[in-house]
RNA sequence: UCGGGAGUAGCUCAGCGGUAGAGCAAUCGGCUGUUAACCGAUUGGUCGUAGGUUCGAUCCCUACCUCCCGAGCCA
């Protein structure tokens, strides 16, 4: 009988019949361990030379790394075992050989080695638990919203022009001399979509034509961007709340085994799950850095010349390090200074000054993970807005009508679903949760 | 774009002025409980590229290329 590994519990002491490959070897003599994996999972075939003809010993003794192959046997509970099952062989169908030897050995690479092999490196177990947990996270990501009867709404990739500015845009030809730019948020159609449906969010890719060479950037990742009609940004900030804790629960609950692959401290994640997240101001987190700078508190990976901020400029990095190591779970920093925000971001009633905005920033140094607003919703003052920032007028046109007809207040968010995941995963780099990253300096395979 | 670091065997690295080293992988042999097994043997190199200094350069100098980490910007 044909059976997958992660059901292998069901079929203890039966025959059963994995179609699967090789992932590693090991070999004793008289002895063989064999290392298989089928999509699944992976789990441990023993193959003793008294249980099995002498043709079978020998090609299994000869089996490379990652040929394919059906393996016949009898699975048996095994505390030796490091999933508590594994296959006692009886027969062996090699269904097809390496053609050349397999670059990627059990030891350790550089991870430049490995990138040029991902197409490989993705059947490792790492690679496979993060891209798992990653699929988790996406179902959640659905579940959550539907479940609170939002509609996915999908905005385009092409765009006539910038939504905040015009740097860090990727520029396409198209036909003759029309040009357009690769979608680098999807938010102002989100808007469109919230005054259609009340409440929408997108989740597609997005691109970023910024040079940024760290482990929090890739030119290309995936966005999540909820749009609510009526909601304020306090509303936005609760919404924010209950999505993330609901996400790392989710995972919590569905991807025990992937995180352990990933030696993941889970202890270090279930305060998230709770919700209850901190938030605390912009000027505020300006005294809470000073006082750590002051104290020389600071995280590791915190340069020790960072400087204070002054009232008025935007953190850095490190900055949202030393806020985000304060807490055990992810913060809320709220009400920048409007002057360093984006043009649509409405302005708090008691104090013009402020934007009735914030950042989420995730503990453990995984820095932003959400951006998020109320939006400007006076026709007049977001015209005005557009021009402040020396935006033109023309391409907006549209996005000024949503605020000539029925105009609501409105708020939303954007999440970053590669930082998001790598934080749950406890993984040091962007490009370990997504299948093929795409960074400045790689575009293959 | 700027700052720091690195390019030596298929992979991960050591060597740093005097004819190129280890572990792993591969190949052959041994071993009935391995988890990156172990033991023995074999194979494996224009020391990133181009100039320069020197009797002699993988090693020192210059330029360039490639990659890594970070800054700015952001999710």
């Amino acid at each position: 009988m044909r059976v997958f590994i992660n059901e292998i519990g069901q079929h203890a002491d039966q025959e059963v019949t994995i179609q699967g490959w090789l992932s590693d070897k090991s070999g004793k003599g008289k002895l063989q361990f064999l290392k298989l994996r089928d999509g699944t999972g992976f789990i441990q075939g023993t193959v003793f030379v008294s249980d099995v003809s002498e043709e079978t010993f020998e090609l299994a003794k000869r089996l490379p790394q990652e040929c394919s192959l059906e393996v016949t046997g009898i699975v048996r509970a095994d505390a030796r075992a490091p999933s508590g099952f594994e296959i006692s062989v009886r027969e062996i169908k090699v269904v097809a050989l390496p053609t050349e030897e397999y670059p990627i050995t059990p030891k350790e690479h550089g991870t430049e080695f490995l990138l040029d092999h991902r197409h490989l490196h993705l059947r490792h177990r790492k690679p496979w638990a993060a891209l798992r947990v990653r699929d988790t996270i996406k179902a959640a990501i659905n579940d959550f919203f539907h479940s609170r009867g939002f509609i996915q709404f999908d905005s385009p990739f092409f765009m006539p022009t910038a939504v905040e500015g015009t740097t860090n845009l990727f520029e396409i030809s198209l036909f003759d001399e029309e040009k357009a730019y690769l979608s680098q948020s999807g938010q102002l159609y989100a808007e469109a979509g919230a005054m259609a449906h009340g409440k929408v969010y997108t989740f597609g890719p997005t691109f970023r034509a910024e040079k940024s060479k760290t482990r929090r950037h890739l030119l290309e990742f995936w966005m999540i961007e909820p749009e609510v009609a009526y909601n304020d940004w306090q509303d936005n900030m609760r919404l924010q709340e209950d999505f993330v804790s609901y996400l790392v629960g989710r995972a919590l609950e569905e991807r025990k085994t992937e995180l352990e692959m990933l030696e993941r401290d889970v202890s270090k994640l279930e305060p998230s799950a709770a919700g209850n997240f901190p938030r605390i101001s912009y000027t505020d987190a300006i005294d809470l850095i000073a006082k750590a700078i002051a104290a020389g508190n600071l995280p590791e990976n915190v340069p020790a010349d960072t400087q204070p901020v002054v009232w008025g400029d935007d953190f850095g990095a490190p900055h949202e390090t030393i806020v985000g190591a304060h807490f055990d779970r992810p913060v809320m920093i709220h009400s920048y200074p409007a002057a360093i925000k984006a043009f649509y971001m409405q302005p708090q009633a008691h104090d013009p000054r402020l934007a009735a905005c914030n950042d989420m920033i995730a503990p453990e140094g995984y820095g932003e993970i959400i951006g998020g607003s109320e939006r400007i919703h006076d026709y007049d003052l977001l015209k005005k807005r557009i021009l402040e920032h020396e935006l033109p007028l023309e391409p907006f046109d549209w996005y000024l009508d949503l605020r000539k007809y029925g105009s609501v207040p409105h708020s939303g968010f954007g999440l970053g679903l590669e930082r998001t995941v790598a934080w749950i995963c406890g993984v040091p780099h962007l490009r370990e949760v997504i299948p093929f990253p795409r960074m400045l300096t790689r575009m293959k395979p």
